[in-house]
DNA sequence: GCACGGCATTGACGTCTGTCGATACCCCCG
DNA sequence: CGGGGGTATCGACAGACGTCAATGCCGTGC
C-alpha cells in the first residue's frame, strides 16, 4: 500500500485553506515543482565554501573588479578549480565576466542576492 | 610554479582596504573558511527542490502543523525519502520536530531563514 | 496482548560535484 | 612573429548526495 493518509489524525483536521479549487492532494502555500527546481539550482551555485568566500571577497572590493589569479592565493585552490568555481557563479547569475585582454575581471550581479532571498519559502519580502 | 600574481595588472592595483596588518595574501571583507564552510552547510540543507517544498508546504500552514503522511502526496517522494529530508531540515535548523504519540509534527523554527540570508555576503541586514 | 499503522533507520545504487594535472586558447610584448 | 603568461577546458577520480526497498521501532485501538 501507499503511505497516503489512511486514518484520521487524533485532534488535528488538516484543512487547506489554499485557494478555492486546488488539488485535494495539495496544502497551502505549495511552491510548485519548477520553482522548487530552480531555486534549488540557483541555491546550490551558493552552497560551497569556496564560493561563498569568492563572493565575500568580489563584494568587499566593491567598486574594484577581482580576476582569477587574486582568488588563487587567499582560497588556496588551483586555478582550474578557481576559474570552475567562477564560471558557476557567472551561469547562476550572482556574477558577471568582463574579460580585458588576458585578464578577466569579475564583479558582483546587483540584487541576485536580494532575488534569490525573497524567492525563499517564509521570507516574502525585503523592505 | 604557483598561480600567485607574477605580474603587475596593466591598470589595476589591489588595494587592501580591510583592517590594518591583515595578511597580504588577503582581500578585503574576506569570510574565513570556518565561517564560509558553515553557511555552506546550512545552505547545502536548502539546496534541495524536494526541501525547498516542504519548507513552502510548511511555511504555508502556519500555526498548523505537518506531518510525514501529509507531505509524501505533493513531495510524490517516498516516505522514507521525505523523512531524510525532514531530518535534513530539523538537523540544519530550519524545522522543529513534535513527535506526539504515533504522529511527527514539524513546524518552521522562526528567524532560521532570516539567520541564513544576514549571514549572506553583500546582504548585511535585515531592517 | 496482538495486530495495525505512522515514522525512523539501514543498506545499496546511480548520479552529481569538487578537485587537480595536463593542455589548449589567446592576448600582449619584445 | 615568436615567446610568455593569464585564463578556460578536458579527463579523471574520490567523495557526497538523493532515492528507494526492506526492516525495525513503538504508540494506538480492538
Amino acid at each position: 500500500m501507499n503511505t497516503s493518509r489512511t486514518a484520521d489524525r487524533p485532534t488535528l483536521e488538516l484543512v487547506d485553506v489554499g485557494a478555492p479549487g486546488c488539488s485535494p492532494a495539495e496544502l497551502a502555500g505549495a511552491m510548485n515543482a519548477e520553482q522548487a527546481a530552480d531555486l534549488a539550482r540557483t541555491l546550490k551555485a551558493l552552497a560551497d565554501p569556496a564560493r561563498l568566500r569568492v563572493l565575500a571577497l568580489v563584494a568587499g572590493n566593491e567598486g574594484r573588479e577581482v580576476c582569477v589569479c587574486d582568488l588563487t592565493g587567499p582560497l588556496g585552490l588551483s586555478q582550474p578549480t578557481v576559474s570552475h568555481h567562477l564560471k558557476v557563479l557567472v551561469d547562476a547569475g550572482f556574477l558577471t565576466r568582463d574579460k580585458r585582454g588576458v585578464w578577466a575581471y569579475f564583479s558582483l550581479v546587483p540584487g541576485a542576492l536580494d532575488a534569490v532571498v525573497s524567492a525563499l519559502p517564509g521570507v516574502p519580502a525585503r523592505s
